[in-house]
DNA sequence: CTGTTAGCGCTTTCAC
DNA sequence: GTGAAAGCGCTAACAG
């Protein structure tokens, strides 16, 4: 029990010395290779404990090219889609003996950028993205030139991966049935069409009105959210109620847009239902906890990251098909913030935006 | 423009042979020496960009000590509190190069214990740690372990290293202090005390409430949710709202128990604040946006995650001075979710727990 | 200013 | 079953 807490780190070396072993014994030791007789790996396990050795994950690294880590990239920590697919992820890896390394590339190309480069420095042995934006080329090209197994979440972009996709096109037309059921014609949408779920989610509600014999108003649409946050989903939310013909009915896609439009909505004083029948997406709990709880489209993404880190550990363990997609289903979960239309259809009554915070005295 | 996919990385070695210079000048291009003609270093750069070289981390680590990298333990990434503090880390670390490895123990000390020694392995230049339990002996030893310098943020472990501290004592005496003027004696109070934020707060609950003359009810304290999460939010709310002497107002202190404290009363219909008084902490934008707007207990903690920052970085720059605690403010935000005690109190009908979700027919 | 060289701590043949 | 030795890719003296 020679603790020492000032010294530097014990080397292999040292561990070596102090069993009376040579250092490919120790290394045997600590790989947990098989040939090896009881009585030195004990002599060898009492001299780690003893100088609480921790093997050099850079040497090691160096020498066999492998971290036992993963890399990560989302483009927001806020937006629990990706925390629930982070604890996935976190879940499978950890039971197979890999580290995860998340990074948040706060919706910036440039910052994805610099962690991917990070990632090919540090040589993980595999990644999981969720990039910010598909059509970027830079981050293309950094995502080809890794060299090691990746995992593409929910986005199209061109390369050799494996992919899981979320369904998205079915919960989307479920919802604009129901909506429509209930007399909705004018139905309001705010979201960000740059990517997969969002392209998806677009189309399925311009077929679902066509389809229903419903002109699309262009004017209802408002799915230029990309990078804009929930400042965008209220101001387009404060623009789309208060200008001219107001929809009877608001789908506000994504995390942040929900929040931002029931951010709107709120500060416009309407009641849910009565006054506008309104769905999120994306965030469960605030469509759980909000007054009136709230119609959502919803994900398992936490299965989606299982799905993702079982994807990589094959490759790891040598698998080498062509890539594989796997999809995984999306959900239209009923609540309360729906209705049927109102026959007399009043116009909002039009409110400055209000500071709903009072700091304290 | 010859580009690679396939090959292995690039070494310092290639890029030497193309640009027809010898290891250590590419080595010191790459770091940025300035003892360099220009001529060289043009033709340098040229044959990395070619190569799409990347200096493999792990070599350089291993020789200089230095992995350009911090490592960051939070106990859950489902709480905005968190989220909000590794922006503020991240935005200060990345205008000074350095990487931020974030790590969510999901409050299980187990995995905490995984990452400080996945940390010791990596040799993470520093670490900025909020624990799950600052009692945990095994938490304390791996930290005492690390080697490296270390900032705790809101947490009393014992432990050479620089502290951000939060201030809890004033803004929970400011809401006691109002809801005791609006009439409140009853004011039921759900946390997990193990830390330093929910000790300190409920001081202060006691506290205020003894300096008011008002007797404090055990009954009405609920400060064992430590690692329940939500559940024990919505639970002890259930229990306190429908057995015996209900409270007229209700603190529910942190991100999980104000959530699940909220859908408990969802559940009981109760109107708030005519029939009860609700104040939430650390989720802004549910205290913002829930119906209607919930005071609540708030921080900066972006500003807190940057000067945890700044205090590692200052140690990295040879800063070797005694350990320093900084203390940053926190604010009681007033909103509409609390008012005058009613003259006449009601017994809040006792309804069954319900669920709220109906699934898509 | 630039080339040469000795390791950093580890794993992995290859002998014994 | 164990030891000895050769590097993995890089940086940091030390020469020149």
């Amino acid at each position: 029990m020679t603790s020492n807490p000032i010294r530097p780190r014990a080397t292999i070396r040292e561990v070596a010395a102090a069993a009376g072993v040579s250092m490919g014994t120790v290394s045997r030791v600590a790989g947990g290779s098989t040939r090896i007789s009881e009585v030195t790996r004990a002599r060898v396990l009492a001299a780690m404990k003893d100088l609480s050795y921790q093997p050099n994950a850079a040497a090691r690294a160096m020498r066999t090219n492998i971290s036992k880590t993963v890399g990560m990239l989302v483009p927001d920590l806020g937006c629990p889609v990706f925390v629930r697919m982070i604890a996935g992820v976190k879940e499978v890896l950890a039971q197979n003996g890999y580290m995860l390394f998340t990074f948040s590339s706060e919706s910036e190309v440039s910052q994805e950028i610099t962690f991917l480069q990070a990632a090919r420095q540090r040589q993980l042995d595999g990644l999981i993205v969720s990039v910010v934006d598909e059509t970027s080329a830079e981050t293309a090209r950094e995502l080809q030139m890794m060299g090691v197994p990746i995992v593409v979440v929910d986005r199209e972009i061109k390369l050799d991966a494996d992919r899981v996709f979320v369904e998205h096109t079915q919960a989307m037309e479920a919802l604009m049935a129901q909506l429509i059921a209930m007399g909705h014609e004018r139905i309001g949408f705010v979201t960000a069409a740059l990517n997969r779920p969002g392209r998806l989610r677009v189309a399925a509600y311009r077929n679902a009105l066509q389809r229903a014999g419903i002109t699309v108003d262009p004017d209802l649409m408002r799915t230029d959210g990309a990078g804009r946050g929930a400042a965008y989903g209220t101001s387009e939310t404060y623009d789309l109620l208060t200008n001219g013909a107001a929809p009877t009915a608001l789908i506000a896609a994504g995390s942040d847009f929900f929040f931002g439009a029931l951010k709107a909505v709120r500060a416009l004083d309407l009641s849910i239902p009565d006054q506008l029948s309104f769905v999120g997406a994306d965030d469960t709990e605030l469509a759980e906890i909000a007054g009136p709880p709230i119609t959502a489209i919803e994900r398992d993404m936490r299965e989606v990251g299982r799905m993702a880190a079982k994807l990589l550990l094959d490759r790891f363990a040598g698998n080498a098909l062509p890539p594989r997609t796997i999809i995984q289903s999306s959900q239209l979960v009923l609540r309360k913030s729906i209705g049927k239309v109102q026959p007399t259809r009043r116009a909002p009554a039009i409110k400055k935006h209000v500071e709903q915070t009072t700091p304290a005295e």
